[in-house]
DNA sequence: TGCCGATGTTAGAACGCTCCAACGGTTCTG
DNA sequence: CAGAACCGTTGGAGCGTTCTAACATCGGCA
């Protein structure tokens, strides 16, 4: 009876027959039409269940129109920025019926290319690039092709919006907290060439001048090992602060392990405050205060972005900020001596 | 001269067209057949490169018989355990040419569910589950359909594959570092109904049991917060033991945070060791003596295994187990009075 | 001279689905 | 009672590839 297939699958065209229809009517009574009779559909699906009938996705996709997949890069997956943010673009997408390809690029410029170069054989009607290294360049390129939102991070270019913490109000959350501590010798370390630390070094800088103090800062990565060196440095170039802003979690953490190495008691006499609030931050052997990121918001409005842009054709950038929230724990407290 | 397109991408009877040949050519030149005239080829590769061809995924799947697509599902993107056993699965798929396709499943039940039919749409050659909680039934109507490999669990079934650590090698590690030390009053924070929790507790009661000691067991979780709990537990029903062998990493950074809550100084009072090696025993804050599992290795061995039974159409199930080490750290050393 | 095997190329049939135009039949409308 | 409007249904074209079998063309060899 049956014929000889290549796979183990049935196809379309074996529920069609067990139920007696065409393969036409049975695509349209699987998907929900409702111009399809009762009587049709039941014998359809009970068919099609009874085969264990699964749609090739690839067949879908190549024959319809209408569907869409958006691609999903996360250059590195170590990072847990990213997978939060990747539970939001999942949900979102789910909510749309998009359909969510996700790929990730080794954090190497080569492997993201790739990474890329793999969505767009796939056709997706957009990309979302989350910790993307890319130049603006190619990333003009890219988004020539088809839209693209780059998430945490900032380029112009028509077709390319982005959507990123608003980084101006996340340090002013910070400096204000460690401001009303009483904190008068504050340093930062910063992140460096990663996304974001320019303006946080900026920012900081500006805000603590314009509270009459005198800002401290070394320049570092969004790694530990940074925010070890950075406490190295600060202990070398004069007194040490009596409050440390970190570029980031992990450079707070590795600030932290410096700091007790050389004697000092974090918050007693060196306050650390971080930036994401990942989950290391969370930790209770951790408590770090630090800015938390809304970072599955950052992921949904990725896509409604898209979502957007598909809709009304609209070619103008979009950039979005979303908000970020103090998280007091127990790296913060008021100096030593007032 | 172009007609009308759906999409903006070029396709191979453009390039055909553009170049002078039949369509067929085109697709074997570009697949760097040997059978195509050097001339034919050059010409062929120009066009494609002066119209931006990418081939489209879908189609060439649809239409080949022979590549081969597999599947990686991760529960629990946000475990840094699995972001390195994708690394392994990524990079040795890679060298075989496999296509990767990952999926996650927020780790709930009904979105694995989701995450596998997802794959089996996409018609995979094979799946690997990375942390699956699914039943062993459901495990084996899906290996009935598709060749499965398990990653860090064990069932039987016909076309069910393994992998995962030799937990009994790592716990025999832990044992022997500890008693070395000198430790006589060794606990063990259970990872619970997670995976290899049981054996290894087993192990442990076995190996201390064989030492001459009395081992102590309190139940868990493979989380931080079990292990916070777990040393309120011990601090309960009896005199605090000089050393701790937590279920696993996180449960063992929760240990660490209850006995510096007590007062206890890690190791000098008590020693704690964990299990996975995962970022954060690494990070000099807590800079934990642990258990490595080589995670990349695993998620190679995976897609090794697929490739052998790819090859050889075998049926039976193989279950590898690779070799953990141990990587001493900061918090194990000599218990306070011998 | 005629046949052979290479070598390079091609037309056309798959692959499994969705879409479109059109179908026969029933029911409504005037 | 003719025609319009609707309903459920269908055949066949199309999506962009790969694959198969057959096709010229050509130099080499008997």
């Amino acid at each position: 009876m049956a014929t000889k297939k290549r796979s183990g699958y049935a196809t379309l065209e074996d529920v069609a027959r067990a139920a007696g229809v065409s393969r036409a009517l049975a695509s349209l009574a699987l998907r929900g039409s409702t111009r399809v009779a009762p009587a049709s559909r039941d014998r359809i699906v009970a068919a099609a269940r009874r085969l264990g009938y699964r749609p090739n996705a690839m067949a879908s996709q190549l024959a319809s129109k209408n569907d869409v997949i958006i691609g999903l890069l996360i250059n590195d997956l170590h990072n847990p920025f990213f997978s939060d943010v990747h539970d939001g673009v999942r949900d979102e997408a789910a909510t749309s019926n998009y359909e969510l390809l996700l790929t990730t690029g080794r954090s190497l410029d080569v492997g993201e290319e790739q990474a890329v170069g793999r969505l767009l054989d796939h056709r997706v009607s957009a990309v979302m690039l989350a910790g993307t290294t890319l130049s603006p360049a190619r990333l003009k390129a890219l988004s020539a092709r088809t839209p693209a939102v780059l998430i945490g991070r900032r380029v112009s270019g028509p077709n390319l919006d982005s959507v990123m913490i608003d980084d101006f109000e996340g340090v002013a959350l910070v400096v204000r907290h460690l401001l009303e501590l009483g904190h008068r010798r504050i340093a930062h370390i910063d992140g460096g060439r990663g996304a974001g630390a320019d303006l946080r070094r900026r920012t900081f800088v500006r805000l603590v001048e314009e509270a009459g103090l005198e800002p401290i800062v070394v320049s570092g990565e969004f790694t530990e090992d940074a925010g070890f060196r950075g406490v190295e440095t600060l202990r070398r170039i004069g007194p040490m602060p009596t409050a440390i802003f970190a570029g980031n979690d992990m450079s707070a953490v590795g600030a932290m392990a410096a700091l007790e190495a050389s004697g000092y008691s974090v918050p007693r006499d060196v306050s650390v405050i971080g930036f994401d609030n990942n989950f290391v931050a969370g930790l209770r052997h951790v408590s770090l205060t630090t800015v938390d990121q809304p970072r599955q918001l950052i992921g949904a409005t990725a896509v409604r972005m898209i979502r957007d842009r598909l809709a009304d054709g609209r070619d103008k950038p979009r950039h979005e900020l979303v908000t970020p929230t103090l998280v007091v724990r127990a790296t913060t407290a008021p100096p030593r001596r007032i």
